[in-house]
DNA sequence: CGCGCCATCCCCCAAAAGGGGGATTTTTTA
DNA sequence: TAAAAAATCCCCCTTTTGGGGGATGGCGCG
């Protein structure tokens, strides 16, 4: 069941940031000369032929990945291509966000703000079958962050994010749950103020970046 | 009013995801030779010393930035070190952020999207005191005939979807377009009708899956 | 020349969203 | 068990949307 470690380790990127995935393919070549990049990609529908065409035996992939999302990404790539690894590398230290790509096949989960030798440590260690995901929770970790804290959303706010990407109007949603309208309100008050948005399009794009 | 380019460019990254960091620094100092990354933080609080330390020319900070984020971080910036050039380095394309940035006193706003070439373009531009901030497209963006045909949409009511997605109210795309608010809204009125929807979120979706 | 299309602007209205205060209760967790 | 977080609901208010009527020019085209 363990795999030997192959000479020569070939990779994919899936991430839409070309600045973040050209400097990670720089960083990767010049730290082991046994690290191949084999191909980058920067859309979730180009995965699967990326894979078929340049044999990896990894793929860093992004969750927020365009047109689907890296979550939906590992589930195809897990059915598709068992014996390729994916490592999942986000800036998301949601609990919610890894277990769920634990659930769809994903061998390891990374944050961004990691550096190469420990990623390629993890590269390493997911080739000869381990699967690597945060023990705790990441909030410890970045308590201090503003962002993580703003997007640190409740189960009841990603619901109802999710329901307002499907179109549902603050009414709707509380027929829905089964709760006010007052409720969903201050529910929706308190994601954009998480968000630092002011506007539907934009809760809308988080949605869609993000996979809600 | 225009400074003559310096013959080295100091850059500060500001950026607390180290891989992205790291693989920035790699890829600067390797396109250009003029180019000397003087420092990188990872924290909004470390960059007013580290300017002071370091002496940049630039700084690259990103809005997603821990304590305090990196809007706060122009502001105090803007005011304690007006000669330094601050471009705004970040994945989110909210009008709401690149208007934040823009009263706060930022020199460019670049998403992480675009590679190193462009990104040394706009360096070099604030540097010569030019300001480089997302310019509204939307002229000749359409322009697909089969889809015009199709749905028997004007250049201006396609012009005003791309406004809409972009996140602008019917008020400020009547700014824009040097039209009254009452014009937009007949637009408006009419795009639903050719389209049969009837809320907002419909047409996003519409104008994604078009490519608008 | 008239017809249709387009762009422009105005009135009316209701519904929804957005933002500021609160408050209470339950649940989780330190 | 006490504090923190989450969920529930209410008041106030303004702005924005969405939809119904219009009207007025301009411009191309048959």
């Amino acid at each position: 069941m363990n795999p030997a470690l192959p000479e020569s380790i070939r990779i994919l990127l899936a991430d839409d940031h070309t600045l973040f995935s050209d400097g990670l393919t720089l960083q990767l070549t010049q730290a082991d000369p046994a690290v191949t990049v084999v191909g980058q990609v920067f859309r979730g529908i180009d995965v699967l032929p990326a894979v078929q065409e340049h044999t990896p035996h990894v793929v860093l992939l992004d969750i927020n990945l365009p047109a689907p999302n890296g979550i939906e990404c590992v589930r195809q790539l897990s059915v598709a291509f068992p014996a390729v690894r994916t490592v999942m590398l986000t800036m998301y230290a949601y609990q919610h966000f890894i277990d769920e790509c634990q659930e769809a096949g994903a061998a390891a989960y990374l944050l961004k703000h990691i550096r190469v030798p420990a990623m390629l440590d993890t590269i390493r260690r997911v080739l000869t079958g381990e699967r690597v995901f945060p023990a705790t929770p990441a909030t410890d970790l970045y308590a201090d962050d503003d962002f993580v804290i703003r997007f640190k959303l409740t189960p009841t706010e990603i619901k109802i994010i999710s329901l307002i990407r499907q179109g549902c109007s603050t009414k709707q949603i509380g027929e829905k749950l089964f709760v006010s309208f007052e409720t969903v309100k201050s529910h929706r008050k308190n994601i954009y103020r998480k968000l630092n948005i002011a506007h539907l399009h934009e809760l809308l794009n988080f949605a869609r970046e993000n996979g809600i």
